[in-house]
DNA sequence: GCCTGTTATGTTTACGTAAACATCTGATGG
DNA sequence: CCATCAGATGTTTACGTAAACATAACAGGC
């Protein structure tokens, strides 16, 4: 950093807000104003703004009057300064691209601003261990009171000591051991419910079509499938791998397509069913004829598939609230939680799981 | 409201505030904390913190190791209180359901990062109105220094009130008249350029799956659409609408599949025209040989629709960029802007359209 | 009629930062 | 050798709010 130049920017720049504010009508009235034009004390304006009881119903009237008069809003910055809060949860996320971290991400936006909160979004470019440590480490000036994650959390490993210590953090949809309080869906039951639906059918075995490696979710969903096999006694087809795009389910799907065997596939999300139908149905295998499918994750259009598809629904809603719950929870306790909260998933039985054909 | 009881609970709860911040042991090291331990006044601390020139190396060295070792964090609140801004834009959306919405989001995000600025997300439960004009005046005390609505702007009509004076407002992807700085997509130049290119192709005409009513952008591409039929002399068939949803779009081409003469449809939207690709294909009318189809938005999927979709792409990331830049510049002047900036579409021409079938 | 308590309101102060202004040190030039 | 000036640093003050503390008026009990 070339200190010289940074000094002499920002002179000017300072001159210019300094010219900006002064040139501004109206630097919105503050509490002395409205006590001035209402004929009290500030310090009943301020009563009177935070409906404290123990002001005369003649004097409040007066002051919401004034208030109303100079169009008083309370300067948020100077109340978190004295409250030593900001009201706002962060929310540290990497890309809106994925179904379930957008629908999360609003569901909390939604529950915070219900409890008076407001969320700042931390986007991560990329999820790089460095990006996340550097996201978390400007948390620390930003103006936030929690913080919420959203990510796959092999990144927050290294990570937690450039967290400033009075931020509280729960972490969505992941698995951050017992740092954290965690909130997720329950994917293991999700799956289990899944390929306990289709042995139930009749299928001799289901097979699956995973998520990536690298995520939490993708591997909890694996390993119930897994699990659930091997305690029926069923053998345990090869695992198939695609990464969440229904592009890479169209290309495992051609796949599958060629093993006479595969009667029954679990697929790991909705959007990778999607691609596996239409390779099944470029193929001439018909579902659910000839091949039983599930997702996982109830997609808007889910039900709009060809045929419609049964899958695991996920309450994505719920999963937001219970964030929020948890962190404002914690921001009542000086010790931070961890644990996990499991949200419940729900199999949606639509038409594109059947018995296998009689054989 | 029950101002006794609001009272009475407060109490108890500013106690146990108090007591919390009491019990913390480290409550943010301050300014002063960090000066004492440097020796020297908590104004060169906010000089070192501010990269100001002017200050002795080896004294800056030791402000700096202070700072380290005390953890330092500026606490924004009180930077905020000082300078009068907070450096975060706040953004106004209804639902973050639909790609575009999300995906503009995710870039206003990106964007105002980079020039150090953050975003707070202020979701408006249900578009109406009223929810509108709460949302607007909830921001006159939320801690932002600009606004980005991404809404349709039927709801902005009568709200303008009610807007603090010092906020600025950029409206993306509507249409706000002359009263905003608005960014958009270039709805008309891109329906333009999909009809061409069908024509081109030698169609006689193009039908025009269009989305709901309601939208703006939908409106838009409807009107550049006839509008370019209008002028090359073409008959204009009657228009066809869904609501964006790939079952709006399933149900439309049913419908279509029954028009003998229907060779070339442009739809509004991805979603859609993947519903209309499903219908058609299960009817046996065959894409692109028997009919054409054009999309618009180019989502991640479309180049795996079967067959690959032919569609106008829209540049997300850049009304994004455009929106930030829009608010920042209005920041550093007085007068609110007005006028639209369009950002200009592209046709990705995947395998969906193609010559008519020779007659 | 005075003490006590309650209700309504005012005054002081502190939150953490940074602009404005003040001071001090040493160097340069006439 | 002193006036002048630049560089480095300290002191004061204000941003808008709200807790803590102070005060005033009045009612009820003895």
């Amino acid at each position: 950093m070339d200190t010289a130049d940074s000094a002499s920017a920002s002179r000017p720049q300072a001159a210019a807000r300094t010219r900006k504010r002064a040139s501004r009508r109206a630097p919105s009235a503050s509490m002395a104003d409205v006590a001035r034009l209402a004929g009290v004390s500030s310090q009943t304006v301020s009563r009177v703004s935070n409906g404290y009881a123990g002001v005369n119903e003649e004097t409040r009237r007066q002051v919401l009057e004034a208030m109303r008069e100079l169009g008083y809003r309370p300067n948020s910055a100077a109340r978190a300064l004295k409250r030593g809060e900001f009201r706002t949860i962060g929310v540290i996320t990497f890309g809106l691209s994925t179904t379930g971290n957008v629908r999360t991400l609003e569901a909390i936006a939604t529950s915070a601003a219900h409890e008076g909160y407001a969320v700042t979004l931390l986007p991560v470019a990329v999820p790089t261990q460095d990006e996340v440590r550097g996201a978390f480490s400007r948390l620390g000036e930003l103006a936030v009171d929690a913080v919420i994650v959203i990510l796959e959390v092999h990144l927050l490993d290294a990570v937690t000591l450039s967290l400033p210590p009075h931020i509280k953090v729960v972490v969505a949809d992941s698995d951050a051991g017992d740092r954290y309080t965690v909130v997720d869906t329950d994917q293991a039951g999700g799956s289990r419910d899944a390929v306990r639906y289709l042995l139930g059918l009749g299928h001799e075995t289901v097979w699956h079509l995973a998520g990536p490696e690298e995520s939490f979710a993708a591997q909890r969903r694996a390993d119930a499938w897994r699990a659930e096999l091997t305690g029926a006694g069923r053998p345990t087809p090869p695992l198939v791998r695609g990464d969440w795009s229904a592009e890479s389910g169209y290309r495992a799907g051609l796949e599958l397509a060629e093993q006479p065997d595969c009667t029954a596939v679990f697929a790991a999300n909705d959007q990778m069913a999607l691609g596996l139908l239409r390779a099944l149905h470029e193929r001439g295998r018909y579902v659910p004829d000839d091949v039983s499918v599930i997702g996982f994750d109830d997609i808007p259009e889910a039900g709009s598939f060809l045929p419609p598809l049964t899958t695991v629904h996920q309450d994505f809603a719920e999963v937001g609230r219970r964030c929020v719950e948890g962190v404002l929870r914690q921001m009542g306790q000086d010790t931070p939680e961890h644990g996990t909260t499991l949200v419940p998933t729900r199999l949606v039985v639509r038409d594109s799981a059947g018995a296998p054909r009689a054989r």
